[in-house]
RNA sequence: GUCCCGUUCGUCUAGUUGGCCUAGGACACUGGCCUUUCACGCCGGCGACAGGGGUUCGAAUCCCCUACGGGACGCCA
C-alpha cells in the first residue's frame, strides 16, 4: 500500500513571518495537495527565550493571509497533537532516555563556558569546530556521582566513529558524510527542551511525515537526523531540500538587506496571488514557460524535477513587475474593494484622522498632511537630508543612531506608541544621545518632513515594517552625503 | 579553517534521454511605435553556457581538476 503523504512545516516563532517561511510553505501545500495528502503546521518553539505567542499568531495570519493553509496544526488541532513542541517536552524526554538505553546517546556534563573554550582554541588551532567528545566515554560511577552532585547536564548523540552517513536527498546525488566530520549534537537541553534535532526527528516520526520539505541550509544536519532514525530504527522521510533565498549579493535572504517580513509586503501593497506566484518562480518554472500563474496552475503542473538548484536572488523589482499584472488584470470593483481593504480602511483611516485634527484647516489637507502614511518609499530632498544630520554631527553620526534605532525596533513584536517612545528613549539612553540628536533625524526619515503629527503616535500608527523600511532608507540616502 | 551544496545574460529562468542552441523567454536597462501627457500595450536593441582538460563524429548538456559563490560547523531553528 502506498503511504500516505504527509509533509509539515516548522516555523520557529521567534521573529516577524518571513518570506522564506511562505516560499517553503507554498512548495509543501503544492505537494501535499497534488498527491492528496497533509500540511501539518508545527510550531517548533523549544527556544523558550525567544519564542513568543504573539510571534506565533502573526505567521499564523500571514500564511492565511497568502491563502495559505494547513490540514492539521495547534489552531485546528488533529490526530498527532498537540503541535506545539513546547508542549511535547514528555515526549523527547522519553525518547532521548530511549537512546540513552540503548547506548546512541550519552549524558555531557560540561558546562556553557567550557564549551566554549573549546570552540576558541578550535577556531584558534584552525581545526574542525565541535564538541571533541570529551564526556563522552565517562564511567557509570562518574555519571553518578555528577548525577548525585546535581550538575546540570545535556543529552547528547553518540555518532558512531569510524563510518560514513549517507544522506539521500530528492533533487541530489546522495551525500556521504565521514562521521568524523560530525558533531555529537546536543538533543536535549539542560532546561528538558530538546533542540531542533531531536524535535524534528522524534515529531516527523511521531506525525507520520513522509517527505521532509525545507531550506537547503539543513542538508549539512541531515546526517545528524539521519543517525537519529537510525539509532531508533524508523524509517526515514524522503528529504528534499529546496534552494536558498538570496539578497542581491547571493548571501541568504535577512533582514538587512532585504525587506523579508511578509507584513512589509502586505503594507507595501502587494497582492498574496501575486507574492505566492513569485515565491513559485524561485527555483521552479512552469513547463511552459509562463512566468504569471496561479496556485492551482502550479497545482496541475508542479513537479520536483523542475527545481533548479542555484539559489535565487529574491528581485524585488520583478516581484513588482508580477504585481501590477495582477493589479491591472483586476475590474475597478474588484480594486476598489481591495485598495478599501489593505490601504483605507476604516480602522487605519480611524487611526490618522485624529493625528491631523487639530492642525486641519481645509478638508483637503487631510491628503497632504497624511500622504506620508499611505505612500510606500519615501523621497528626501535636500533640505530633508540638511536636517537629518543635527548640528555639530556628521552625516555618519545620524547614521549610527539611526542604525541603532532599527535595532532597538527589530527587537519588538509590535511597534506601539509606547514601544517606539520606549525605543528611542533606550537609544538615547544608551548612546548618550540628546532629544535633538535623535527626535528630529527619525521623524525626517520617517515622514519626509519636519512638521508632521507627534512622532511617536505616528510611528505607532505607521508601524514596525514602515518605519524600519524608511529608517534604513534614510541611512542608505545618508551614506551618499560626504562625510 | 573543516565539511557540504551549487555555478546559463545584472536578475529569474528555458535547455535536462548529448546534435533542431549561430543558447530561447521574462524582469531591469535601452531605442522606437501608440498616445495631448504619463502609464499600459506593441516592435527592436544590449546581454550569459565560470576556466581548463578529457569522452565523442558532435557538449551548455557526460567525467575530472581548478576557480568562484553559498550554506553548515550554537544548550537557535
Amino acid at each position: 500500500m502506498e503511504q500516505e503523504v504527509r509533509v509539515r512545516i516548522g516555523p520557529s516563532p521567534t521573529g516577524d513571518p518571513h518570506v522564506g517561511t511562505a516560499y517553503i510553505t507554498l512548495f509543501n501545500s503544492i505537494f501535499a495537495k497534488q498527491r492528496k495528502g497533509k500540511l501539518v503546521l508545527r510550531i517548533e518553539d523549544t527556544d523558550r527565550n525567544r519564542s513568543k505567542l504573539e510571534w506565533e499568531n502573526m505567521i499564523c495570519d500571514s500564511l492565511k493571509w497568502l491563502g495559505l493553509d494547513w490540514d492539521e496544526g495547534p489552531d485546528c488541532g488533529g490526530p498527532y497533537g498537540p503541535y506545539r513542541q513546547s508542549e511535547r517536552g514528555d515526549i523527547y524526554r522519553k525518547y532521548a532516555e530511549e537512546l540513552l538505553d540503548k547506548g546512541a546517546a550519552y549524558r555531557c556534563f560540561c558546562t556553557s563556558e567550557e564549551l566554549s573554550e573549546i570552540r576558541t582554541a578550535q577556531r584558534a588551532a584552525g581545526s574542525p569546530l565541535g564538541y571533541d567528545g570529551r564526556g563522552r566515554d565517562l564511567s557509570e560511577a562518574e555519571i553518578q556521582a555528577n548525577l548525585d552532585a546535581g550538575k546540570p547536564y545535556v543529552i547528547r548523540l553518540k555518532v558512531p566513529r569510524p563510518g560514513t552517513t549517507t544522506v539521500n536527498d530528492a533533487l541530489r546525488d546522495p551525500i556521504d558524510f565521514d562521521n568524523g566530520q560530525i558533531d555529537d549534537q546536543i538533543l536535549l537541553k539542560a532546561d528538558g527542551m530538546p533542540t531542533y534535532h531531536l524535535a524534528n526527528v522524534v515529531d516527523d516520526y511521531l506525525m507520520k511525515i513522509s517527505h521532509v520539505i525545507r531550506a537547503e541550509e539543513w542538508i549539512s544536519s541531515t546526517p545528524k537526523h539521519v543517525l537519529l532514525y537510525d539509532a531508533f530504527g524508523w524509517d526515514k522521510p524522503v528529504f528534499m531540500h529546496m534552494p536558498l533565498l538570496r539578497n542581491k549579493d547571493k548571501s541568504k535572504i535577512s533582514k538587512r538587506k532585504n525587506p523579508v517580513s511578509i507584513n512589509y509586503y502586505r503594507e507595501a501593497g502587494y497582492l498574496p496571488d501575486a507574492i505566492l506566484n513569485y515565491l513559485g518562480m524561485m527555483g521552479w518554472s512552469m513547463p511552459d514557460g509562463e512566468e504569471k500563474f496561479t496556485v492551482e496552475d502550479m497545482l496541475r503542473e508542479f513537479s520536483p524535477e523542475r527545481i533548479s538548484l542555484g539559489g535565487p536572488v529574491f528581485d524585488v523589482q520583478k516581484l513588482t513587475w508580477l504585481n501590477g499584472l495582477y493589479l491591472r488584470e483586476e475590474s475597478s470593483d474588484a480594486l476598489l474593494a481591495t485598495i478599501k481593504r489593505e490601504l483605507l480602511s476604516d480602522e487605519k483611516l480611524a487611526q490618522v484622522v485624529p493625528l491631523v485634527h487639530e492642525r486641519m484647516e481645509k478638508l483637503d489637507d487631510f491628503i497632504s498632511q497624511t500622504a506620508f502614511f499611505f505612500i510606500g518609499d519615501l523621497s528626501y530632498d535636500e533640505a530633508a537630508m540638511k536636517a537629518m544630520v543635527p548640528k555639530k554631527r556628521t552625516p555618519k553620526d545620524a547614521r549610527a543612531n539611526l542604525e541603532a534605532l532599527v535595532e532597538k525596533i527589530d527587537t519588538l513584536g509590535e511597534l506601539t506608541t509606547e514601544s517606539a517612545k520606549a525605543s528611542l528613549d533606550a537609544v538615547m539612553e544608551e548612546n548618550g544621545l540628546g532629544p535633538r540628536d535623535i527626535l528630529l533625524p527619525t521623524r525626517i526619515a520617517v515622514t519626509g518632513t519636519k512638521a508632521s503629527p507627534p512622532l511617536f503616535e505616528t510611528m505607532g500608527v505607521l508601524g514596525k515594517e514602515k518605519v524600519r523600511r524608511r529608517l534604513r532608507n534614510a541611512i542608505a540616502a545618508l551614506k551618499a552625503l560626504p562625510s
